[in-house]
DNA sequence: GTATGCTTTCGGC
DNA sequence: TTACGGCCGAAAGCATAC
């Protein structure tokens, strides 16, 4: 018995593809490649997901359908649009059966969960092994759906764990081996380390996550500042507090289209600005949010991403206001980007707090 | 100098 | 040889407040 908190980390396995298989279990022994088709010509978009089959042969998430098709030529496979709405039913089943083995639930994403699990094993880590298979079981009786797990004592382990064996994986970290199992990572799997801090930190010849350790918490503070030195110091002793929680919301709703093609044509663009605004204003209304920002979002035809936003001091209520807004962004961008436009979007943002919760601006100078 | 918040871009799925 | 979505939160960079 131990003090420590026992957490598991669930990621459903290849989601898209393995719902495809379940609806049509014909296909499960070819390649199978769920695509997001932009519309554009035949084959135009990029796939989103693909079996192991299909990954096999070298079909990876976000490669042109193109280059997937050429990869899979001389096997028969089967590609498939994405059916969203099929596999947000199908999450929610799976994450409503996953909840009831938790004491806290925490939900990331649309195939990812969190689950503090140490009340229910009076944090005893050797019982955490035939609960996560029990979780396995569950899911996959209910909704034919496997999924890999990790456990470890803090959301961090739990789920780096998760990700090292796969599909249908189950991998736990115990307390005192959690330094041995981090110490060969690179800090690149920490969530707060993205490529500039990455580099900061390669400059100090720190590379992995054991690197860490041999530095003193001033040094990483001074090269980092204080909030990202401490979290990095603590991660490397394998300490990491945060808690297993449900999210409160969502913080942005955003909807983007990719256009016919490239260009520049004011009217044409305001068409699908105007269009997007509408649809994501809709969701946002019916969701009952208040928000204070708008953002026009672009992707030029190299590819690269550009925008802008305005936000304003009080929460805005009026479509006309958003639409007049987003007019005005979208000409901000087409001035000082000489490029043409290739896709188009928008979001809302800055939701207004809800009541009760505590004020960001209370200083005690 | 440091903390905080806003804007823009990056990157994971 | 090229090819190329849609959504989200995280990361990075900057301005401002203390």
């Amino acid at each position: 018995m131990t003090n420590s908190r026992i957490v598991m980390h669930i990621d459903f396995d290849y989601f898209f593809a393995q719902i495809e298989e379940r609806e049509d279990p014909s296909i499960k022994d070819k390649p199978v490649v769920v695509c997001v088709y932009s519309g554009r010509r035949e084959d135009s978009g990029v796939v989103s997901t693909a079996n192991y089959i299909a990954r096999e042969y070298g079909v990876k998430s976000g490669m042109p359908i193109t280059l997937a098709k050429r990869k899979l030529r001389d096997v028969e496979s089967v590609f498939l649009p994405v059916n969203h709405s099929l596999y947000e039913t199908v999450s929610e089943r799976i994450m409503n059966t996953v909840r009831s083995f938790a004491d806290q639930f925490e939900q990331v994403g649309i195939d990812e969960a969190f689950l503090d699990v140490t009340e229910r094993l009076n944090g005893n880590f050797e019982k955490s092994a035939e609960l996560a298979n029990a979780v396995r079981e569950a899911i996959f009786l209910k909704e034919g759906i496997s999924c890999s797990i990790g456990i470890g004592p803090n959301k961090i382990v739990a789920k780096i764990a998760a990700g090292r064996k796969k599909p249908n994986g189950l991998t736990i970290v115990r307390p005192d081996e959690v330094q041995q199992f981090l110490s060969s990572l690179s800090v690149r799997e920490l969530v707060g380390v993205g490529r500039k801090t990455e580099k900061v930190l390669h400059s100090l010849g720190i590379r992995t996550i054991g690197d860490l350790t041999d530095y003193k918490i001033e040094n990483l503070i001074e090269a980092l500042g204080s909030s990202l030195g401490t979290f990095l110091h603590n991660v490397a002793l394998g300490i990491d507090e945060s808690p297993v929680k449900e999210k409160a919301g969502v913080n942005s709703i955003s909807r983007m289209v990719t256009l016919k093609e490239d260009t520049r044509d004011l009217e044409m663009i305001m068409n699908q600005i105007d269009r997007l605004t509408v649809d994501v204003y809709s969701s946002v209304t019916e969701q009952h949010l208040d928000f204070r920002s708008a953002t026009v979002l672009v992707v030029l035809s190299d590819l690269r991403m550009r925008s802008r936003t305005r936000t304003f001091e009080n929460p805005i209520e009026k479509l006309e206001v958003v639409q007049k807004t987003t007019r005005h962004l979208l000409e901000q961008v087409l001035e000082v980007e000489s490029h043409s436009f290739r896709r188009v979007g928008i979001k809302l943002s800055n939701f207004l707090k809800k009541q009760g919760q505590k004020r960001l601006t209370d200083f005690d100078s």
